[in-house]
DNA sequence: ATCATTTTGTAACAATTGATACAATTTACG
DNA sequence: CGTAAATTGTATCAATTGTTACAAAATGAT
């Protein structure tokens, strides 16, 4: 009924062998349910009762606005879960709804059966604490990017991340507007910040290596924003 | 050695009584250690390998610039954990460098010691799972907040989540001047903004209480954002 | 009710960034 | 090497927001 091995691609079973999987689900309840194309699978703003984790097909979440109508989408594919983050915390609510793109097959194992999991199975538990703590990490990165208001903290701010304590000059693997896009900026507005620190002699900047003059200056721009 | 009663009220334990918290720390290995005034509990870029809890006295956190100089400024005190969020995921490295601000005394649970816990007991496991999950909900929550660019857009976004899908009119229980820190742009700015909507007659703002009069258009304002 | 304090509305100007366009330079590839 | 494509530098103008200042309105205490 359940591909085993498909489940150990699962972000949760991962590295954990077949025989091992099928062990844990014997020893607890779940359910496996199906979904025809377009089907409902859960509504925005329900409990959080179950992990659920795609098995087969695809399913698309979508967010419903204030008044009512569908806006944005993302995909979710098998073997992943559906809404890992969201089993526990004080809002353990749906933020979207989540509808069957194909014919699709879900397990569905109800929060107090995936404690009992997380308390039987140490590879299980760290796969779990590694997945949402990153996901928390990785969230609090960019957030503590975004508090950089203007284009010059951001840059300032990457270019010292990039070079690090000891070095004063990197290579810029990536494009003028790849960097634009990461920052949430215009190429031409990022184009014209770093013309002008090279002016002020912060930086200099030959092909693609770029070397930081002036370090301190630079770090006084993230002190004042 | 230990004040049960005090680690009841740390967020890992809270909710276990004396004796259970009492017994597992039997169960497992830590240390207690003691640290005189000024001196470094952890330097930052450390690799995290125990959940530190402070059980006496306070502990500072300070970020080192990129240039090395002490930057900002958190406290700590008894009887809170450390480094919860940074046990797990990928970069589990400590982001600040801890000192004692006092004589302190810790509790350093190694974090093979800390999954023997969780998997001993339930309520642990609900309480740690439970507050890093929260950390990332509201990270999330932040995030997508700070992904509206404009005021328009943010004051739409929070009009609507206000009001919520049934009502049309709430009091509004801040100053302009809070609301602006919320959204962190000045005073000023936005209070043009709440002037340009109410001339739009989008919301009629009345004393504190405050009513949507187009829904719609305040959802197109987030949508082409 | 009156007065001091806080909050709000509004205006003028500066600073920053976005949008668009185009030339200069670099890169990739035959 | 030479050419097409991609990338970068730069300019101009519009839109948004910040800054500062001050008056109007609301609030609170006496």
């Amino acid at each position: 009924m359940i591909d085993y091995s498909l489940l150990s691609l699962c972000p949760v079973f991962r590295g954990i062998p077949e025989h091992e999987t099928r062990q844990l689900l014997n020893e607890i309840h779940f359910q496996l349910k199906n979904y025809e194309k377009d089907e409902v699978v859960v509504l925005a703003g329900e409990e959080v009762k179950h992990l659920l984790i795609v098995l087969d097909g695809t399913v698309r979440g979508e967010m419903i606005d204030y008044s009512g109508k569908t806006v944005k989408i993302e995909d979710i594919e098998a073997p992943k879960p559906l809404a890992a983050a969201f089993l526990f915390g004080k809002e353990n609510r749906f933020p979207v709804t989540v509808s069957a793109n194909t014919k699709a097959k879900i397990l569905a194992i109800p929060v107090p059966e995936f404690l009992k999991i997380l308390q039987l199975n140490t590879r299980v538990l760290r796969n779990y604490l590694n997945s949402i703590s990153s996901r928390a990490q990785f969230l609090s990165q960019k957030l503590n990017f975004l508090s950089f208001k203007t284009i010059r903290e951001k840059v300032a701010h990457f270019l010292l991340q990039r070079a690090g304590d000891r070095f004063h000059s990197f290579e810029l693997n990536s494009t003028q507007q790849q960097l634009a896009d990461l920052f949430g900026v215009t190429r031409p507005s990022l184009a014209r910040v770093l013309g002008e620190m090279q002016t002020e002699g912060l930086i200099s900047i030959e092909k693609k290596t770029v070397t930081l003059l002036d370090k301190n200056a630079l770090n006084q721009l993230l002190k004042n924003g």
